[in-house]
DNA sequence: TCATTTACAGACCGAGCGGTCGGTATGTAT
DNA sequence: ATACATACCGACCGCTCGGTCTGTAAATGA
């Protein structure tokens, strides 16, 4: 018998990379079928159904991912500055087509919330515990901050800022305007300091 | 014979309509024509596809409403209050559907963007001139502005919080987080003062 | 008045989708 | 050796989609 654990992971990452490029309904089985060199009653026989592979997908893929990503700036020493080095080193390191693609979290929010509970719940899930992380890390060196300021407001204005920019470079097919955004996002994030 | 440019715009307006709240690809003829009260056939009377019609509801529909709906808070004796009681209406005025549904124009660009290069060049198009009109409309009073900004980095940093504000929405199904982070875009705008 | 064009109506088509189902090959426990 | 469970195969199904094609009735110009 072959490995179906080695299996079931292979069906799982480029099924996070199609629906990451793709989107979830546009995304066929049968691409992934492909792709993963196996049958359909391969994937059936690890998955009940497509949505049931999607849930999987972010569970699995896309939630570890991103709070990996937010994690580590967030939770620096000064989080303000950590928040900026990280929004620049994506402005220099990541690629036009990775910028373009945008956060596949942000995308399947655009694309799932409003059709599809299962997926609503679960990125909400993610959102708030990216606004409780960020909110509660600015709140840890509040002393360095403005007074008055409301840091769950100032976690999602940070967050929204970020996940629109992307929507911006989609249309123009560069990095320009999404390394703009970020440079104003740094300009308000140092700001903050008093 | 009944009144082709009647049935022409009732086509237009409901299209517009159905794709703004499931998307273009989401949105099926069949659906359009039911609400329609009208056949396939009076349909690729006036257009002679699914793609031509999406473009016209783009022309005709959603690219005036988009600058209609800009150009008097930008244009305004004091565009940063302009934009700030622009904002703030939104908060208090739109229902929390009209939220959740977000932009046409952005959720267009988010959807169709890196599908069709017709539809990309036509929301590239209008975002080039949203942020031109918002920062020309900057330099107008930047004598009363912070020295030293970047005004077409501001406009676009502006825009991308508006529309990932929204993207926030949808996960959540309420305003509240919208309103917190045009709150917070207020803060920010009334900041560009010096 | 009559031919022609315009403005529809709706039956029909092929492609592609997610999903099902009977079968097969490969492991393991008895 | 037998029995059974697991892992996988791929033909097939129902359905919906965008799109086409033929037919028809109302308007219009000669």
């Amino acid at each position: 018998m072959r490995d179906a654990e080695q299996t079931r992971q292979k069906i799982l990452e480029i099924s996070a990379d199609e629906i990451h490029k793709n989107g979830f309904t546009a995304t066929s089985l049968s691409c992934i079928l492909k792709r993963c060199e196996i049958s359909k009653g391969a994937l059936y026989h690890h998955f009940s159904n497509k949505m049931d592979l999607g849930y999987a997908v972010f569970e699995e893929v896309y939630a570890p991912a991103f709070i990996a990503l937010w994690q580590p700036p967030v939770e620096s020493a000064d989080p303000i500055q950590g928040l900026c080095d990280f929004f620049s080193a994506m402005s220099k390191e990541m690629t036009c087509d990775e910028v373009v693609c945008g956060c596949p979290l942000n995308n399947l929010c655009q694309e799932m919330s409003g059709v599809d509970e299962g997926f609503r719940i679960r990125i909400l899930a993610m959102q708030q515990q990216l606004n409780l992380l960020i909110a509660t890390n600015l709140l840890r060196v509040s002393n360095e901050l403005k007074a008055n300021l409301d840091f769950s407001q100032v976690a999602y204005f940070i967050v929204s800022t970020f996940h629109g920019s992307s929507s911006l470079s989609k249309s123009s097919l560069n990095k320009e305007l999404f390394d703009k955004v970020i440079k104003e996002l740094c300009r308000y994030l140092q700001q903050l300091k008093q």
